[in-house]
DNA sequence: GTCTATAACACGATAGAC
DNA sequence: GTCTATCGTGTTATAGAC
């Protein structure tokens, strides 16, 4: 039988993800971490040097699961307007806020290169990839051709992480979905059709 | 002569709200208020009965200025989309990011409605004045009738708070403007025009 | 009104037994 | 590899002098 206990080690990465995500870097202590991980000091200290190091595995993890997750989206089926669609509509447990943008607002991991440093590349790896699938969709003339790729990326990853910022403070997710419904209605290619049949040059489609 | 110096109680406040804004509320401790004030434990404990009540006058300030410096801009002049512009583009110390956003992501101002009340009215009340602007460039003309000023604010909104983000996480300002820039151009009337000189119901323009 | 002293406990890390 | 004990410091608050 291959019944596989989970190590101490996986214990204490899952335990700072969960706590890191609900209370930040600053609000997490080793304390609150060993006694979700059912672990000792000891523990802690023979697998990592100290909070910053076991911080750094649990952030690395967390950023690359949630790039994996946005790139599986981006990448799915659809044009480039319903690819984009399917990112801004994902799931997503917004009143939790967002496991990475969080980080940011944390002064400790803004102030090291280290721990900023997979935050920054996942955020910085989405918006490649967003912005990548707008030139498509100029290409194919879904998307007018005055449309920066680049900029429209920032803004969809914006108007999510805004978005959790929104519905926290309000402490309702709709917000969060009143933001990305105003985005699509600014992307969508049918939402602003010119009249007497004439050719949009912004949009492409009659 | 009046030559007023500033009261102690004053200067905990300010002390404080400069903290709140640097490392959030479970980063700032009081001890490191009072250091900034230059003031005694007592002089808190006098003026206020702990450190969510200091912090709680703090906020309120806070938000309260932020909400009169944005419905200055949004009250400016210009034609609605101007005024989006100006308050878009108006000045800010990005990479410091929103004194009241901010306190979105402290876990214990969310689980305060006391400490989430000032943050939550400040977000409300900006999002409806824009929401307000924007039907108004709807009845103009400006925008077109398909846009819902509700979510086109959350938009809005949340693209400036998110900017904050990506711009915290890269280390520089540029994604906060690039946001910005491709919100500007999926607003802009001129920047969609249609072909053949037909109207474009859409932007109402030429 | 402001100060210092003190309290009780938490933080982050180390030491050393098992 | 994990445990408990201990360390020095910081946190949040109270007490009481001035």
């Amino acid at each position: 039988m291959y019944s596989r206990e989970v190590s101490t080690a996986e214990r204490l990465i899952e335990s700072t993800r969960e706590l890191l995500w609900e209370r930040g870097y600053v609000g997490t202590s080793p304390k609150a971490i060993l006694e979700r991980a059912g672990a000792g000091q000891g523990s802690m200290y023979h697998h990592f040097t100290g909070k910053p190091d076991l911080a750094l595995a649990a952030i690395r993890r967390t950023a690359d699961e949630l790039r994996a997750a946005a790139e599986a989206v981006l990448d799915g089926p659809g044009t480039p307007y319903e690819r984009i669609e399917a990112y801004l509509r994902r799931e997503r447990d917004v009143l939790r806020g967002c496991p990475v943008g969080r980080l940011t607002m944390d002064p400790d991991v803004v102030a090291s290169d280290e721990l900023r440093a997979p935050v920054d590349a996942t955020l910085d790896a989405i918006r490649e990839r967003i912005a990548g699938i707008v030139e498509e969709g100029k290409e194919q003339g879904q998307f007018g051709p005055e449309l920066d790729g680049e900029a429209i990326a920032a803004t969809v990853l914006a108007t999510v992480q805004g978005g959790y910022v929104l519905a926290r403070a309000s402490g309702s997710p709709a917000a969060f979905d009143a933001g990305v419904r105003g985005l699509l209605s600014l992307l969508h290619p049918q939402d602003h059709p010119t009249v007497r049949g004439a050719r949009c040059t912004r949009c492409s489609t009659n």
